[in-house]
DNA sequence: GCATAACTGGATAGGGCAATCCGATTGCTA
DNA sequence: TAGCAATCGGATTGCCCTATCCAGTTATGC
C-alpha cells in the first residue's frame, strides 16, 4: 500500500527490522482478506495461517485483536470519513445525505469485517476512533443541513444511523453471498422512512450512553467469547 | 408444559422411560434459557451443564442441534403463527398487519434464539417448518388484504418481512441489554416505509431461492462453525 | 565478515466444544 | 422382587482457539 514507510503509527518508537516490517504487511493483508470474508469473529490463528507466518509472530506484532482491527480498517475508516465529507460538499443536502447512507452501507456489504467495525467501538484504538468521531461530527452537520431543507424528518436522530448500520449488518450477515444485493432494498426502505414529512411519531431514540455501551458490548471481547460464563 | 404427554412427536416409536422423559424436559427447559440468552450459537455442552445432565444424555436425546432447536422453539413458532392468525382476524387489514409486524419483532427481541430461528430454516425440522409455512401462507393473505385497502405499498413483497427480521436481528443482537428498546424505533421506521403511497421505487426483492439459500446458509452448520476452513 | 540484538515459528500450556464409549445405575415388567 | 434392558453421565478422543516460551535464524551496524 505505502511501501517504504514505517507503518503509519505516530508512536513508532523505532522502525521495525525489514523482515518484521514485511511480515507485518503480510499479516495486515491476510487480515484484510480473512476479516472481509468471515467478519471480525475470525480467529487470530486463521489470520496467521492465511499470512503464512507463525502464531507467535502474529501476537508479537498485534497483542490484541483490537490492534489488528485498527491497523486493518484505519484506511477503510478514512474512506468512510471521506464519504461524509463528499456528502457535505453536495449542494443538495438531502441528496448528499442519501448518497452517504448508500455509500456507507455499501461499504458494509463489501466487507463483513467493516460491517462489524461500524457497529462496534474500540476504546483503545485511538486512530480508528478519532476517524469515527471526525465522521460523526461531519454527519451532525450533514443531518442539520438536511433537516433545514425540510427533506429529512425533524425527529431524525444521529443515532438512527448507528441503528441503520446494525440493521444492515444483520441483513448482510444473514444474506451473505446468497443474496448479495438484498441489503439495497432494506436501505432504500429505511431512507424513504427518513424522508419528511414523517408519517407518524417514533419511539424515542436509545440513550446515547446506552448505545455506546451496546457498541462496546459487541466488540471482540463480546461475541468472540460467546458465553462469558456467568453461568458456570 | 404438557406433563404426562410423551413429547408431541408423531414418530414416537415408544414412550421414553420416566427418567428419560424427565431429563428430556430438563434439557428443553435449559435450552430455552440458554438459547434465549445466548442465541443459537450456544453450545450443546452449555445446555447440558444448565440442565444438569451429562453430555451423553444430551446427545442421545438430541443427536443434532437442529432437533433440539425444533423441540425448543416449536411452541414459540406456534405463538408466531397465532400472531398472524390474530392479524387476519383484525377488521382493519393494515392495523392487523402493523400489529403483527410489531408482535413478531417483539418476539425476536425477547428471545435471541427465536430471533435466529426467524431468519434461518431447518429442512429436517418438519414440525417447525410446517408451522413456518402455515404462518407464511396466512401472511400472504394478510399482505394481499392490506394492499387491497391501499394502506400497504403495492410493491411490498413477502420477502420484505424476512429482510425485516434479519435487520431486526442485527439490531437486537448489537444492542442487547444495553439498549433493549432500540429495535422499536427501527421497526417503526420500517413500518412507515411500508405504508402507501410509496415514496419512490425500490431495488428488486432478492430471488426467492436466493433468500432461501441465505436462510439455509445461516443455520447452525454455518456460523456455529465460524470459518469452514476452506483456507486450511 | 562478524557480533548481536531483533526476529522467527514450532512447541506447548490451558480451555472449550462435538461426539463417542462404556461401566454403573435405575425404571420396568414378569 | 428379581432380572434385564434402557438409561445415565463421566471419561475420552480429536479439533480449534488464545497466549506464552524458547531455541534457532537473520538483518544490521561496525
Amino acid at each position: 500500500m505505502n511501501p517504504g514507510a514505517q507503518h503509519s503509527d505516530d508512536s513508532a518508537a523505532q522502525p521495525l527490522r525489514s523482515d518484521a516490517e514485511r511480515n507485518r504487511g503480510r499479516i495486515i493483508a491476510a487480515a484484510r482478506t480473512v476479516f472481509g470474508r468471515d467478519g471480525l469473529t475470525a480467529s487470530m490463528a486463521s489470520v496467521a495461517r492465511e499470512a503464512g507466518v507463525g502464531i507467535a509472530t502474529m501476537f508479537r506484532r498485534f497483542p490484541t485483536k483490537e490492534e489488528l482491527v485498527a491497523a486493518v480498517f484505519s484506511d477503510r475508516m478514512d474512506a468512510y470519513a471521506d464519504a461524509v465529507a463528499v456528502a457535505l460538499d453536495d449542494p443538495d443536502p438531502w441528496h448528499g445525505f442519501v448518497g452517504y447512507v448508500e455509500a456507507a452501507c455499501a461499504m458494509q456489504a463489501a466487507d463483513y469485517g467493516f460491517a462489524d467495525v461500524l457497529t462496534m467501538t474500540f476504546p483503545t484504538a485511538k486512530e480508528l476512533e478519532e476517524r469515527r468521531d471526525e465522521a460523526y461530527q461531519a454527519m451532525l452537520k450533514l443531518i442539520k443541513r438536511a433537516k433545514a431543507t425540510g427533506r429529512l424528518r425533524e425527529d431524525f436522530d444521529p443515532s438512527d444511523l448507528v441503528l441503520l448500520h446494525m440493521a444492515n449488518a444483520g441483513v448482510v450477515n444473514a444474506t451473505g453471498d446468497a443474496a448479495p444485493d438484498a441489503w439495497r432494498r432494506v436501505v432504500a426502505l429505511m431512507i424513504q422512512s427518513f424522508e419528511a414529512p414523517a408519517r407518524g411519531p417514533l419511539p424515542d431514540s436509545p440513550e446515547h450512553d446506552a448505545l455506546y455501551q451496546a457498541m462496546l458490548r459487541a466488540s471482540p471481547e463480546g461475541p468472540t467469547a460467546p458465553a462469558p460464563d456467568k453461568s458456570g
